[in-house]
DNA sequence: ATGGTTGTCATACAA
């Protein structure tokens, strides 16, 4: 069987429900996982995602602010949302696949939304950067207690870091940006490496090809200055990586009517 | 060096 899973950093499920259900439409993921919702769970449109199949839902969110979800079309237990940092935040949620999930039983999906960290890059100055460091090393910490290498497992989310050269427009000139700086940088590849972690875009798309999933709003033009950067990610642990199908990033999403700044990402795996 | 945009909620803040 196939399983295809999709990951998206939506900027609010309410408002752009139409362009998810478009997306829906093309690629039919198995498996949906959103960050920034900015829904609460009252509020979030459950109705609509189980009459286009998604009758799975793990969803947890804050009223205008971050929040995350797992639909599946493929029933799963274990709907789990980590509380990160001490705080409110709903930054991640994970879900195991059940029996029914025939092949893909027992794989586990985690879906992350690391913080942003605010402008500036010095955590002694800025709490949002000290919350995002905080938030990696939680994450470490998580890696370490879950072991990847003995477990059938997908990681994915809007991690808010591009780490390597080949992630941004100019690597020299975003070296002191928030989500390209060397303690970042080096944090993510370490939690990435350290517990086997398989970076599945760069599997099928390795350097030094430019890669991104995140173009600012700011740009006049979006797509002809192509000031991007690779912020969200799909990893997969090491009994899964010899799976790995096809990995692909839905850029003309961005240029659909009222886009998310982040494209989509499918990866499909063959089981 | 600066400002550029978007969404939510209430006109500030986070991204």
């Amino acid at each position: 069987m196939q399983l295809a899973v999709t990951t998206w950093n939506i900027n609010s499920v309410r408002l752009r429900f139409p362009i998810v259900r478009d997306l829906i439409e093309q690629e039919r993921p198995d498996v949906l996982c959103l960050q920034e919702t900015k829904t609460p769970d009252d509020k979030f449109p459950a109705a609509e995602f189980r009459a286009l199949g998604y009758l799975y839902q793990a969803i947890i969110g804050n009223k205008g602010y971050n929040g995350v979800a797992i639909l599946s079309r493929l029933p799963f237990s274990d709907a789990q949302a980590m509380p990160m940092c001490g705080k409110p935040d709903a930054r991640h949620m994970s879900v195991t696949l059940a029996g029914e999930a025939r092949k893909a039983a027992g794989i586990t999906i985690h879906n992350f939304y690391v913080p942003a960290g605010g402008d500036e890059p010095d955590p002694s100055v800025n709490d949002k950067f000290a919350h995002k460091l905080a938030f990696l090393a939680e994450m470490d910490a998580w890696a370490r207690a879950f072991q990847p290498t003995g477990q059938q497992a997908i990681l994915v989310g809007d991690l808010n870091i591009a780490p390597y050269e080949t992630d941004v427009w100019s690597h020299k000139q975003l070296l002191d940006v928030v989500s390209h700086t060397p303690i970042e940088t080096q944090t993510l590849e370490r939690l990435r490496a350290d517990h086997g972690w398989v970076d599945a875009i760069r599997q099928l798309m390795p350097e030094p090809e430019r890669v991104y999933t995140w173009w600012s709003y700011r740009a006049a033009d979006w797509e002809a200055a192509d000031k991007g950067r690779r912020l969200d990610h799909v990893w997969l642990s090491p009994s899964l990586a010899g799976a790995l199908h096809s990995a692909d990033i839905h850029k003309h999403a961005r240029g659909w009517e009222r886009p998310s700044d982040h494209a989509p990402i499918t990866v499909r795996l063959a089981l």
